[in-house]
DNA sequence: ATGAAAGCGCTAACAA
DNA sequence: TTGTTAGCGCTTTCAT
């Protein structure tokens, strides 16, 4: 049964009675073999369950027809959907991906680009820049193309996965037209070797812009940090219950689920009393109720052309690389954005003033259409 | 800049001035090398940037050290959790994986078990029987393991991810206790190759056989099928929405997002007008109010077994792989799950009767104690 | 159209 | 301890 030495082209060559490179043409079709041969040696490939070795021709070839594709997390649902969609993509092109997840961890994500090297992929996609570009340098001297390249890293627009000004201004704006005074950001922060952080800074601080344009204080935008693993702390959970808790709430996609766990916990009602945006994409924002409100673009789409744009980087196509191009995040308000509830003066149309949990639930039913 | 040759052991070898084989016994250090030498290699392949070639690596020796986890869809949020559990167990053996996304795809996992078995990779984790082993038979001929082997196929307990007749029962029981009388078995019912339905119809017999038990007419359980893809149909809606619709929900993990949205869009309220009770893991099953009830393993956990099983059998370390050993599946009793409410009778304490969305929240505060 | 042979980068056997 | 050499399986000259 168990046969230890598999079958090489060699032993396909002789059982069709050639030479090993008649039967490597006649199997690769690249070359002109006449029909005789090419049937005789593709039913010996076939009698002795021929597979060709990919070891032995990346080797030769030079090419392993893999793109290596490392996120940050694959927890994070934002990378969840952008591998799915590389996945997806890359064998539409006939290429392999070869997925790392660096779970937050720049040990483990040294480990991983070593790795990718050492198996010399035809490119590497990391989605947004990280903190350490020296670690990038041996694929620029390979010759093996990253995503975001270099270039685009001293570009005008910064590569992130989640990128356009304007649809955060609107979410912020929207936000503030609401009657919010005390507006929390909650991210996580990575170490070291991850993402740029210059990219989520930006992110907050147009929030804070917004805020200061609307002539708010300079503490009403709150940052709340977390570190990979906490996220479960306490601290969501005091902010939430405190005297002076924000009422609003603008989570990156990572956190939307810890913080709603400590929503629930201490018994706010979304949107009544606290509105709900997250920076980014999940698959399950919609199965939620009231659905939430995001500042994103199609994660899923995002991970399909970063495969695009590579295959046409690797393969020298323009064309293909034109077409991977990222789209800008859009605004997409749902019912987790709710106007302030006031304690004694008017209310939302429809809210109680309990301000305990209580009855009534406002308006989760029109499934998000913009309320401004 | 760019080098296309990339740097060799032959360039390492003589920059320190010694045999090609020395380099290499040098930097592999499995073999006697002077400490100087050692020293002089290890100095000239950092100085020349050298990275060793895995394919020249995997063609002498044989082996890749890359096992292949092949999952029916990524989206599916059981494999997802148990890719992340096999993906990080894989580093902590120096193993890489090769994730394989077959979108519930026959064609598509064709196509990926032919590159694992073109990569030789040293082992396959398919994580449940497939309906086609004839697939396998080319992995077993070269001698790459495959889990679940072809062995457990043959043995008493099926090899499924989600296992475990007791835990099914329990929940079965406890769902009939509460008074269900009609009661939904939604599921994804997967195109030729995929995977067994034998498991999936046992766990539905199961329901079947309790109810029958408890007394209950044939129909008492209610199929409900669909095709991946069409996940979203009105199907689920019209049998919500109908006359005699079901007052409990047993769903399959891959379907818990598309059944709460047509929950939501129905207006029903859990578990007040339905009982929602999940078969397999989801990371935000617990984000969602109330928090959804669920037969399951963890599946992170299973992914972690998996792989340390298979590298167990690869490495020949019976021990390992009986660490590897999977663990049955656990009923979790959560919030979504209630008693039947019945028109003109008792109802559940401090629940109204009004038959449309209303105000009162049913108990989704006390996160999902046994309730029983 | 086909065959012979070189060589991709590495490791292991054998020699020294 | 170190060097020489063969060969893993494949593709691709170059020759016929």
């Amino acid at each position: 049964m168990r046969q230890r030495r598999s079958v090489t082209i060699r032993d396909v060559a002789s059982e069709a009675q050639v030479a090993v490179a008649t039967a490597s043409r006649a199997l690769s079709g690249r070359s002109e073999v006449s029909d005789e041969t090419r049937k005789r040696v593709e039913r010996a490939a076939k009698k002795l369950g021929y597979v060709p070795n990919q070891s032995a021709r990346s080797l030769r070839a030079a090419s392993t027809r893999i793109i290596g594709v490392v996120v940050p997390s694959m927890a994070n649902p934002i990378y969840e959907l952008y591998l799915r969609g590389a996945a997806h993509e890359a064998v539409a092109h006939g290429y392999s991906i070869f997925i790392c997840d660096a779970e937050y961890d720049p040990a483990l994500y040294r480990t991983h680009l070593r790795t990718l090297l050492e198996h010399r992929v035809d490119g590497v996609i990391i989605g947004e820049v990280i903190q350490a570009p020296s670690l990038l340098v041996p694929f620029l001297r390979a010759g093996i193309p990253v995503d975001p390249s270099e270039a685009a890293r001293r570009g005008a627009q910064l590569p992130q996965l989640v990128r356009g000004t304007e649809a955060f201004k609107a979410a912020y704006t929207h936000l503030l037209s609401l009657g919010h005074e005390r507006i929390a950001y909650a991210r996580l922060t990575r170490p070291g070797i991850a993402m740029q952080r210059v990219g989520s800074d930006a992110r907050m601080a147009w929030l804070q812009e917004a805020a200061a344009e609307a002539g708010l204080p300079d503490d009403a935008v709150v940052p709340v940090e977390f570190v990979p693993g906490e996220e479960t702390s306490d601290r969501l959970l005091r902010l939430l219950s405190s005297g002076d808790r924000p009422t609003a709430l603008v989570v990156t996609a990572p956190l939307l689920q810890p913080v709603l766990v400590a929503i629930h916990e201490t018994g706010l009602e979304i949107p009544r009393d606290l509105s709900l945006l997250m920076v980014g994409d999940a698959s399950w924002a919609r199965a939620v109720r009231p659905p939430i409100a995001s500042v994103s673009s199609d994660m899923y789409e995002e991970g399909m052309r970063a495969l695009r744009r590579m295959v046409g980087r690797i393969q020298g196509d323009a064309d293909l690389e034109a077409e991977g191009a990222p789209q800008p995040a859009r605004f997409l308000p749902r019912g987790s954005l709710g106007p302030v509830v006031r304690l004694p003066g008017r209310v939302a149309p429809g809210a109680p003033q309990k301000t305990t949990r209580a009855a009534s639930k406002q308006g989760p039913k029109q499934t998000g259409k913009k309320q401004k």
